[in-house]
RNA sequence: UGGGGAGUCGCCAAGCUGGUUAAGGCACAGGGUUUUGAUCCCUGCAUGCGAAGGUUCGAAUCCUUCCUCCCCAGCCA
């Protein structure tokens, strides 16, 4: 295939027509790139970069990745995959108040999960922000220093208050026009540690009238006496994001920044702050470009941080990796698979239009991907008895079921046919509805891979409750014998011999919320919770089950997808439902 | 009422340096195959591109005006 076919077959969105214009113009062809992160001096003399873009994925250790982030990092990490690229992973630490190593653990491993490494040759671009505390730091002197940046006595009342408004102009600090040697004489006194939080920012001076209220003067350091995750008690002074993310980007040779659509205000500060760095020798270029697009949204699900802290506190849900939770976590435990996340997002694209995406597409995407990477097994989930009368009570038969309908080469498995069977309250019915094919009184079906059966007759309970449904089978009509097809039927139930079947606890996942969108219409998302999200059931499972292992897949036949639980074990098998399959009766 | 964005089929989304009948996916509706009412296959699904004007031989693509929605006033990210 040549590059150009290659091409065809990449989608279309803005942020890769952005790109190609970029390596058309050869933005890129004189950068350099010595092999790890550093301003100006330090690339200095590095050969050029052999990535041809480089991009990153930022996430802040604070909490657990989600769903939303999946289609970030497919994005950034697809992207330098597609153009022979690097895509870093950086933690983007610089607010050691709720930042912690747990969720860096986890979020590596997230990433890994979904299939990607942070390697290109022989970097290896793990990085953390506060690695480049100290550059920062000689970063805000050098704006100290230029005139473009000075320390504020205000409160941070007074700051607010004179900011001004949305229509209104702010008002300049007293404290604008110190001399730079007061300036580098307060920030000194700031990182000194003999001052308290608040008592003075760092702010940059740009224009207390720009009707873009980034750039009125924005904070970019402040006194925090916090201990840091791995920085310890090095610091007191602290970089805001603003200020932090432009000059990351730029330390690590970034071309294209990509984040969400709420940035879009703050380009102009990170132009600016990086073109102001340029001028003062710490950087170079060809400097990151900022682009935005718009952040994934899901009907029936929340993705916001603090919703989603609200849920796993007040335990509306289990845990983090509660198989109803967005979380990366709680989509591989629900038995969401990384090839359906990559399904999922090429679908839904990228483009810079707030949208809502049916939770159905996600469910589709992942219902292709483990229709083709399951192996089929038997469970019956609500079961009644079914008697074959004219079977001889203490035979046992086997049976040949295909692992996968579609895939011969994945072989057959044995399932023991006896007398008596399970199999679901559904398919039967005392008084079939209309275009009812299963069974009924007189009515004919195959037990699947076995007999074709007649049904004749059933008991009830007390409460009219069926307990046992009775048939008779036809014995020429097995499954891979040569009269199975002599009596054609278009029922066709499955089953499992109760003398064979193991038992299990089966988990029955549902949406967590009963709305599109939650809390759009009630006073609280938290009215719209689901009560029903969650139905635990006891089943009997085909005896090949028996030995199933945490995480295992498979598809129950006429069911949908489960996937063994990682709490499960031999004595007591938890399996939960990932999705079902397309059901267009009922 | 300031600034920044976005509006193409029910939900996404190509196309947008103007040029045959406006891609594709999901959903939906029919039909075929099928020992999963699954999968798979076929067919249908915007004379229309937020609205109204205008330029042009020709506009979703250019111009003008208007409408709707989202984001911004943390020493959060």
């Amino acid at each position: 295939m040549s590059d150009h076919e290659i091409k065809d077959d990449l989608p279309s969105n803005f942020i890769r027509s952005i790109i190609d214009r970029n390596l058309n113009e050869n933005l890129y062809q004189n950068k350099k790139w010595i092999g790890s992160p550093g301003g100006a001096s330090h690339h200095a003399n590095a050969p050029l970069d052999s990535a041809k873009i480089r991009t990153r994925f930022p996430p802040e250790p604070n909490g657990y990745l989600h769903i939303g982030h999946a289609k970030s990092i497919f994005l950034n990490f697809g992207l330098a995959r597609d153009y022979k690229g690097a895509c870093h992973l950086r933690f983007d630490d610089t607010n050691p108040e709720k930042e912690d190593e747990e969720y860096v653990r986890s979020i590596i491993d997230n990433v890994q999960w979904l299939g990607f490494d942070w390697k290109f040759k022989d970097e290896d671009n793990l990085y953390y922000a506060s690695s480049y505390f100290s550059f920062m730091h000689e970063a805000a002197l050098s704006l100290i220093q230029s005139g473009d940046a000075y320390v504020d006595q205000q409160t941070a009342d007074e700051i607010r208050e004179n900011r001004g408004t949305l229509t209104a102009a702010g008002k300049n600090s007293p404290y604008r026009q110190q001399t730079v040697d007061e300036n580098l004489t307060l920030f000194a006194a700031m990182k000194s540690g003999k001052q308290p939080d608040g008592a003075m920012v760092l702010r940059a001076k740009i224009d207390m009238a720009s009707p873009n209220i980034n750039m009125r003067d924005p904070a970019i350091y402040r006194i925090k006496h916090a201990e840091h995750h791995r920085t310890g008690n090095d610091w007191c002074i602290y970089p805001m994001y603003t200020f932090a993310h432009p000059i990351e980007d730029a330390l690590e040779g970034i071309t294209h920044s990509i984040c969400t659509l709420e940035f879009e205000d703050q380009r102009p500060f990170y132009d600016w702050l990086l073109t102001k760095l340029k001028n003062n020798g710490l950087l170079t270029d060809p400097l990151p470009k900022q682009h935005e697009f718009a952040r994934l949204n899901l009907t029936y699900v929340v993705l916001s941080k603090r919703r989603l802290i609200e849920l796993v506190t007040n335990q509306h849900v289990s845990g983090w990796d509660d198989p109803r939770m967005p979380t990366l976590v709680g989509a591989k435990r629900r038995g969401y698979t990384p090839a359906g996340f990559k399904l999922f997002t090429d679908r839904i694209g990228v483009s810079k239009a707030d949208s809502w995406i049916d939770y159905v597409t996600l469910e589709d995407a992942m219902r292709e991907v483990l229709n083709t990477s399951c192996d089929r097994r038997v469970a019956v989930l609500d079961p009644i008895k079914l008697v074959i009368s004219n079977y001889a009570e203490d035979q046992v038969e086997d049976c040949f079921a295909p692992n996968h309908p579609q895939d011969e080469s994945r072989g057959k498995r044995v399932i023991k046919l006896t007398r008596e069977l399970w199999i679901e309250r559904q398919d039967f019915m005392i008084e079939p509805e209309k275009k009812y094919f299963r069974l009924y009184p007189g009515n004919q079906v195959r037990l699947r891979y076995g007999y074709v059966v007649n049904c004749t007759g059933y008991d009830v309970d007390k409460k009219g409750q069926v307990t046992t449904v009775y048939c008779e089978y036809l014995p020429d009509t097995k499954s891979g014998s040569a009269g199975a097809d002599s009596v054609k039927v278009k029922g066709n139930i499955h089953w499992v011999s109760c003398k064979h079947a193991v038992e299990a606890k089966v988990n029955l996942y549902d949406r967590l919320f009963k709305v599109e969108h939650p809390g759009a219409n009630s006073e609280s998302y938290l009215d719209d919770i689901n009560e029903s999200s969650l139905t635990s059931i006891t089943v009997q499972l085909e005896e090949n089950l028996v030995n199933i292992k945490p995480m295992d897949q498979f598809q129950f036949e006429r069911h949908g997808y489960f996937i063994c639980d990682p709490d499960s074990s031999s004595k007591n098998i938890i399996m939960n439902r990932t999705v079902t399959l397309r059901d267009n009766w009922k």
